[in-house]
DNA sequence: GCCGTTTTCGGCCCGACTGTTTTCAGTCG
């Protein structure tokens, strides 16, 4: 069983114990040994429990490197089997609903005999849920309207859509008078590759104008909260926005609380304890004061004189962390010692090497592309249209590929556009890993793409064996995205990442870091470790199919911040002279 | 079930909100 399939059985008993009404304790070792294992590459994790080592890793103990073991080893865990089989499916579908937590399912169970979402809607219907003791009218009509809504509510959405909505209510918020200062926190502020929901951080000298205006913003479809410091919004399409009110002096200690990760949170909140101090999203107190909470703590809100965020680490001893390494995987330690990275910036971006034109499936044709990336500032914009197997998307034949190298050198040549087009191609990996033109065609290029379309299905070593091959091509420049994953759409195809990045290495290939909002692939959890392992070398593309899509580097950025990638490690933070003789001395 | 500068037992982050209740349990973030 691969890890991530291991992690998921763990989550899930996590979620099985819950509905058990297990020690909470327990449930949270199961839910956090989860992403404990996410957090390792897979090859580390056969070398672990070759050599009984898993318990070094933090979060797992003694009874959870059992089951890891066995699970890895033999693909089954009779301790899940019995326990799943204890428990109604239909059950575990209840926890998406609104306002159903374990308890109260139980006792859905337990007196109505419930054990689908069919029989819990017709109780509702009946009247049988609110005359439960617990339940009432209220709770009744919002169950049937969490089941109805269950797969809106549910899903969650791409960073960039979110993005798109966010953005501009933050514009907004902070043009009102009213408002003192308005960030975006949550999982968007994390940049993580996919959003719940929304949560905006207001300070406000008067809250009814502030909600007044959140409440009427375009798109919103229901208003399901209404306070003096709080409001929901459901817009259309099912994103749920949160906007809490906070006096100004407690704005930093409800931004970092809200922003998270809960683990981080859980860290943080541990660390103030060692110290003395009780660390809460109204202030940083010292640790068992019985005094009224929200008093005291909004008195120490202006005493301590904790203004932001920085000054919120610093008291308890940290550098600033920024928010996307905020996940509760060694941040904090890093922090203490003073090493954490100094990470990528959006500005430190000069150009990006994949992208599309109306030679293949992209919508704008090389000039407006290159008007584009003139326009952001770019020194250098690389076009990679597809290969010739990718028929589907009007791949390249030799004869087409060569007009467009000729075309794009006049340009450089016309000194039409300030910015420099290389040219270069997203050139198919074949299913056996040999590359979709000749060397000949290759050698003429300035770099090379390569890249998976085909045949997904392939077993995972045969897929890493195929890629390797490819990345062994002297022409080949890069590694286009690895996984092939479509955030929320698709799983990537079956690889070993940390194979195919130590050949990447040993090739001084460039591995891209696709930054289309739909892929973000090479997820953030493997730059790390491929930067750990050194002499890793990224690209942030954008993959644009159009002129907006460039923007898209933004959303690569997030990923890269996330896996404490630093401009030195990203090969379009360089200038143009340099990526030219990089190139050339690669060729 | 995990963990350890209170270390092998006894803790484990903390508070608001909602709906149901007349003082609180459950859920949520």
């Amino acid at each position: 069983m691969t890890k991530n399939e291991i992690a998921d059985v763990l989550a899930e008993i996590g979620t099985l114990l819950e509905l058990k009404g297990e020690n909470p304790f327990k449930i949270r070792a199961y839910q956090s040994g989860a992403r404990a294992l996410e957090a390792i590459e897979e090859d580390e994790l056969a070398t672990l429990i070759c050599e009984k080592r898993l318990e070094s890793v933090k979060g797992i103990g003694d009874a959870l490197a059992q089951k890891i073991s066995e699970l890895h080893n033999t693909g089954r865990l009779e301790f899940f089997d019995k326990l799943k089989a204890s428990i109604e499916p239909g059950l575990i579908k209840m926890l998406e609903v609104p306002g159903l937590g374990p308890k109260k399912i139980r006792a859905l169970h337990d007196k109505l005999g419930l054990v689908t979402l069919v029989d819990l809607a017709t109780a509702c219907a009946d009247g049988r849920v609110a005359a439960l003791a617990g339940f009432g009218e209220k709770s009744q009509r919002k169950i049937l309207e969490g089941i109805r809504n269950r797969e809106a509510y549910g899903r969650r959405h791409l960073w960039w859509d979110a993005h798109e909505i966010a953005a501009p209510i933050v514009v907004g918020l902070r043009a009102l008078p009213q408002v003192t200062r308005a960030e975006a926190a949550g999982s968007l502020r994390r940049g993580l590759e996919t959003v719940g929901d929304l949560d905006f951080i207001v300070g406000a000298t008067d809250v009814v104008p502030v909600v007044e205006w959140f409440v009427a913003q375009n798109g919103v479809k229901e208003v399901t909260a209404r306070g003096d410091t709080k409001a929901s919004v459901r817009f259309e399409g099912g994103l749920q926005a949160d906007l809490r009110l906070v006096p100004e002096d407690q704005f930093a200690f409800a931004l970092h609380h809200f922003t998270g990760s809960k683990d981080h949170n859980v860290q943080m909140r541990q660390r103030a304890l060692g110290l003395g101090l009780s660390l809460s999203e109204w202030g940083l107190v010292a640790a068992g004061s019985d005094e009224t909470v929200k008093e005291t703590t909004a008195q120490c809100g202006q005493a301590s004189g904790i203004r932001d965020e920085a000054a919120l680490f610093a008291a308890l001893g940290l550098a600033f962390i920024p928010p996307e390494l905020r996940e509760g995987l060694g941040e904090i330690e890093a922090a203490e010692k003073g090493e954490l990275p100094c990470l990528i910036e959006p500005g430190d971006l000069r150009g990006a090497f994949h992208n599309h034109t109306t030679a293949s499936d992209g919508s704008n044709t090389l000039i407006e592309m290159t008007a584009a990336a003139e326009a952001l500032g770019w020194e250098y914009l690389g076009i990679a249209d597809h290969s010739r197997s990718s028929v589907q998307a009007k791949g390249l034949s030799e004869e087409r590929l060569a007009r467009q190298v000729a075309e794009i050198r006049a340009l450089n040549a016309s000194g039409r556009f300030k910015t420099h087009v290389f040219a270069g191609i997203e050139c198919d990996i074949l299913p056996d890993g040999r590359l979709d033109y000749d060397d000949g065609i290759l050698a003429s290029l300035d770099y090379v793409v390569v890249s998976v379309h085909s045949a997904f299905t392939q077993s995972s070593d045969d897929m890493t064996a195929r890629i390797i091959r490819a990345i062994e091509h002297p022409c080949a420049t890069m590694l286009g995205h690895v996984t092939g994953r479509l955030l929320l759409r698709r799983e990537g195809y079956r690889i070993n990442v940390a194979k195919i990045t130590d050949a990447a290495v040993a090739k001084n290939l460039v591995i891209e870091l696709n930054a289309s909002p739909w892929r973000l692939d090479l997820d953030w959890r493997h730059w790390r470790k491929a930067a750990e392992r050194g002499g890793v070398l990224c690209a942030i593309n954008p993959d644009a199919h159009e002129t907006a899509g460039l923007a898209h580097v933004q959303a690569g950025i997030n990923v890269a911040r996330k896996g404490w990638l630093t401009s030195a490690d990203v090969l379009n933070t360089r200038p143009l002279n340099e990526v030219q003789a990089w190139l050339k001395a690669r060729s």
